[in-house]
RNA sequence: GCCCUUGUAGCUUAACGGAUAAAGCGUCGGCCUCCGGAGCCGAAGAUUAAGGGUUCAAUUCCCUUCAAGGGCACCA
């Protein structure tokens, strides 16, 4: 609909001013300004050197269509009115499952690449990974509503110090290992490995364990086979503990990438480039200079002959571009502190293989910091993902007469709105009572108005409903307009979420909708409606149906009771 | 030192350059003989860090200052 007016109001602003002009369409601020808003008597006014009021009379005698019932002028804003059949079509299209998205396309393929969760092997999986996997998800999600085939992958550190130091400590407790691997639980397995690693820590401290552990941390390089069984058998306890928790909370990945296995791939891939005078010698390592670009200078194989993160990464990337065919983007989430690490490897990586232009983007989403301070594995302060899930589960539980599948459903809910209805941008200090919302603006609130309208369905039969829809707002009370106009902007809300990487856009969305509902609800009956019973049950089924819909774009299990 | 990001009610946040800056929590006052009270209604609470500029219009763009966080060669 808005695309229509837009291209409409074009044709006039051509044929009518001779003038090319790009019409900003939106959806109105508020219901008193119509449905859908324009700014363009202001833009306008000055390069035709007529008064906005003008202008607006031009566009009122020349616009035509059927969808629109009347276009006013307000406050220098032209404002159009739908006509009421046109929300009810849509009520309808939505009730029977038929609404065609707006297809937002990166490229012909339609294809992407969505890398996201990178959690590090041997350390836990913090709320700041939740974060990161909740926003990955979502997106996902979204984009795949918009038309695109999403590949989603996991970039996950399996060697570096923190390893070595863990295995170091390992090493010094071999029989206390011996035990846990044979007779322990997953869960203590990875307390076991958190305990060693603040030891391991504490150890690298010591300039004599110190040169030991870096010497481990070679041999894990080499994949030497004095320290390769222990690293595969812990690095196992580690997949299986995070495969736990992308079940828990209802994610997936068509391909898991490792650290480990880029380290040849990236050398040759530096070696190569260092032939094509992309990267050059420096001080024994092999460096991009960055300058000509106005970037950092940055080490892709330090002097020992390694590969830095940045060498590894172009053997990722190359990975990303081939594994899944042909992709059109490739998007990485981290938090901002690894910027200018990705302007300077796309960089080179561009200069190596010219198809990957403008292809790789680097998404961020700010830090999760403690109310206390940040955290830190080795002051033991981290909030843990599961401890986190577990501790609201328990509230819940507390707190209301529900089972323990429902409990843990809203939990992951809270949790995950919580963090969508913030932008990326935003970091959150983050503290278990304030942050994770129950009531008002939350998950839970959402699946409560889901649960109402479902219950209200129940109890009828929907296909027995009046269906006389041939409404006028003259007869339709302001809580059945509302609904029906918000109702409406579904898809377009989708389509900005995805245009601006923002599922807040839909937590937003989805608030409105249902406290919009629920004063409906408190001021009006639906099943013993006097009036509009079909129009009211329409509705309810309706928003039930966005709210599941929209809910499932936030990564978000909707429940039948709770 | 240079570069990037952020600064909005007591607290946590929202707002393609647009109309009266929008919510939640907390505080205060109301609403269950009625489809689920994890709900609904109302009140109080903001010089959008400060100061300039551009614009018909600035929380949004530009400049300066202040404050917080991050990055700047062999960690990931």
């Amino acid at each position: 609909m808005k695309e229509t007016i837009k291209k409409k109001l074009e044709k006039i602003i051509t044929e009518k001013f001779n003038f090319q002009l790009e019409a900003n369409v939106l959806p109105s601020p508020n219901e008193s300004f119509g449905d859908y808003t324009t700014n363009i008597a202001f833009l306008l006014a000055k390069k035709v050197k007529k008064k906005p009021q003008e202008i607006f009379q031009i566009i009122v005698n020349s616009f035509s269509d059927k969808q629109i019932k009347k276009i006013d002028f307000v406050n220098g804003f032209i404002n159009f009115w739908l006509e009421e059949k046109v929300f009810v079509k849509k009520l309808i299209k939505v009730k029977n499952n038929q609404l065609t998205p707006i297809f937002l396309f990166f490229g012909s393929n339609k294809k992407i690449v969505i890398e996201y969760a990178q959690p590090n092997t041997h350390k836990l999986f913090h709320i700041g990974h939740l974060r990161n996997i909740t926003y990955g998800e979502s997106l996902a999600r979204i984009f795949e509503s918009l038309g695109n085939n999403v590949v989603r992958t996991n970039y996950q550190g399996d060697v570096g110090l923190h390893i070595a130091k863990t295995l170091y400590a390992i090493l010094n407790n071999l029989s206390l290992f011996e035990k846990i691997k044979n007779n322990s639980s997953l869960n203590k397995k990875i307390d076991f490995i958190g305990q060693m690693y603040s030891q391991g820590n504490r150890d690298y401290e010591d300039e004599e364990k110190k040169k030991e552990i870096i010497k481990i941390n070679q041999m894990i390089y080499e994949k030497d086979n004095k320290i390769l069984p222990l690293w595969e058998e812990t690095r196992k306890w580690s997949l299986d503990y995070f495969e736990k928790i992308y079940q828990r909370v209802d994610t997936h990945f068509d391909r898991l990438y490792f650290e480990s296995e880029m380290a040849k791939r990236g050398l040759e891939l530096c070696y190569q480039a260092l032939k094509n005078k992309i990267l050059k010698k420096s001080q024994g390592a092999i460096v991009f200079d960055g300058r000509p670009y106005q970037l950092h200078t940055r080490v892709f194989v330090n002097s020992l002959g390694y590969p830095t993160y940045e060498g590894k990464e172009l053997a990722l990337a190359e990975k990303e571009f081939s594994n899944f065919g042909e992709i059109d983007r490739c998007f990485h989430l981290t938090t901002p502190e690894q910027k200018s690490f990705f302007e300077i490897t796309f960089k080179v990586e561009e200069l190596l293989n010219n198809k990957i232009a403008g292809k790789q983007v680097h998404l961020t989403y700010e830090w999760v910091n403690l109310k206390t301070g940040k955290m830190s594995s080795r002051e033991g302060n981290i909030v843990e993902a599961n401890w986190l899930i577990d501790q609201i589960k328990e509230k819940i539980l507390s707190s209301y007469k529900i089972d323990k599948v429902t409990a843990e459903n809203i939990a992951i809910a809270s949790i995950k709105y919580s963090f969508l209805k913030i932008s990326p941008h935003s970091p959150i200090d983050f503290d278990i009572d304030e942050s994770i919302n129950l009531e008002g603006n939350s998950g839970p609130y959402l699946l409560y108005t889901y649960v109402r309208c479902q219950s209200i369905i129940k109890k009828i039969n929907p296909e027995k409903a009046p269906q006389d829809f041939s409404i006028k707002w003259s007869k339709l009370n302001q809580e059945e307009i509302n609904l029906m106009r918000h109702l409406f902007l579904f898809e377009e809300i989708i389509y900005q979420a995805g245009e601006k990487f923002a599922p807040n856009l839909v937590t937003e969305y989805l608030y409105q909708l249902a406290k919009k509902f629920n004063l409906f609800y408190q001021k009006h009956q639906v099943i013993k409606a006097e009036s509009n019973r079909g129009l009211r049950i329409l509705i309810t089924e309706t928003t039930a149906k966005i709210i599941k819909k929209g809910l499932f774009l936030l990564g978000i299990k909707a429940v039948e009771k709770m």
